[in-house]
DNA sequence: GTGTGGATTATCT
DNA sequence: GATAATCCACACC
């Protein structure tokens, strides 16, 4: 079967951040673990827009050791290590030198479900599996190896999804879980598919009336 | 179904 | 020493 996927281009991140974030969605994240390949529908991302953003790792352009593959050219991965125990992963953007980032927070997943679910023995239902930042990464088994990866190699990247989603069919709201940030707290950097079963659990909780 | 508190440790001050 | 871009178990309705 000749291999009709469409890898995204470096380009498709040395762009705005914002923008990055919003076409991320509908695009399929790939993980190739031992030859096998473990895939999600992106179904929610957020935006972090660097040195002036008090969410970002980066603010103020404070360079520290962790945050060094933020820095790194667009089409890069940066994933850090949060809360003792979970991993988060973010497709670096912009240019080298402008640490700024999208972090995928949700997946719905595609290709490996067994893999992701002997990987994530706790989740009750599918959706389960990939509904969160830290959870995604564990099914789909990123971690702080993957760290600095380029998106151009053969083992994690992001494929053109076989769906693009409308603007009507998408969500913007203030990011999740960033409530110190001050101002940038309220900012609607987070990108959510409409209604779709996959999008993160804190999402629906949080913004109903 | 909802809400609350605890887990657990790299990282930076 | 305090914090953190989270998740889960458990109590309760």
């Amino acid at each position: 079967m000749p291999n009709r996927t469409l890898r995204l281009p470096r380009a498709f991140y040395q762009r705005d951040t914002e923008t990055v974030a919003r076409e991320l969605l509908g695009q399929r994240l790939v993980h190739v673990v031992d030859g096998q390949r473990l895939t999600g529908l992106i179904v929610e991302t957020e935006a972090y827009l660097g040195v002036r953003d008090r969410a970002c790792h980066s603010f103020g352009d404070r360079r520290t050791p962790r945050t060094e593959s933020l820095y790194l050219a667009g089409g890069h991965a940066y994933v850090y290590f949060i809360y003792g125990m979970h991993f988060c992963f973010n497709a670096v953007t912009r240019r080298e030198g402008e640490p700024e980032a999208v972090l995928v927070r949700a997946v719905e997943p595609i290709e490996g479900r067994d893999i992701m679910r002997s990987r994530r023995p706790s989740a009750r239902h599918e959706v389960d599996l990939t509904n969160g930042p830290g959870k995604l990464c564990a099914a789909m088994g990123i971690t702080r190896a993957c760290d600095r990866l380029s998106l151009d190699g053969s083992e994690l990247f992001i494929e053109q999804g076989d769906r693009t989603f409308t603007d009507d069919e998408i969500v913007r709201t203030p990011r999740i879980g960033v409530a110190y940030a001050q101002e940038a707290a309220g900012w609607p950097l987070r990108f959510t598919v409409q209604g779709h079963p996959c999008v993160s659990k804190a999402s629906t909780v949080k913004h109903r009336q």
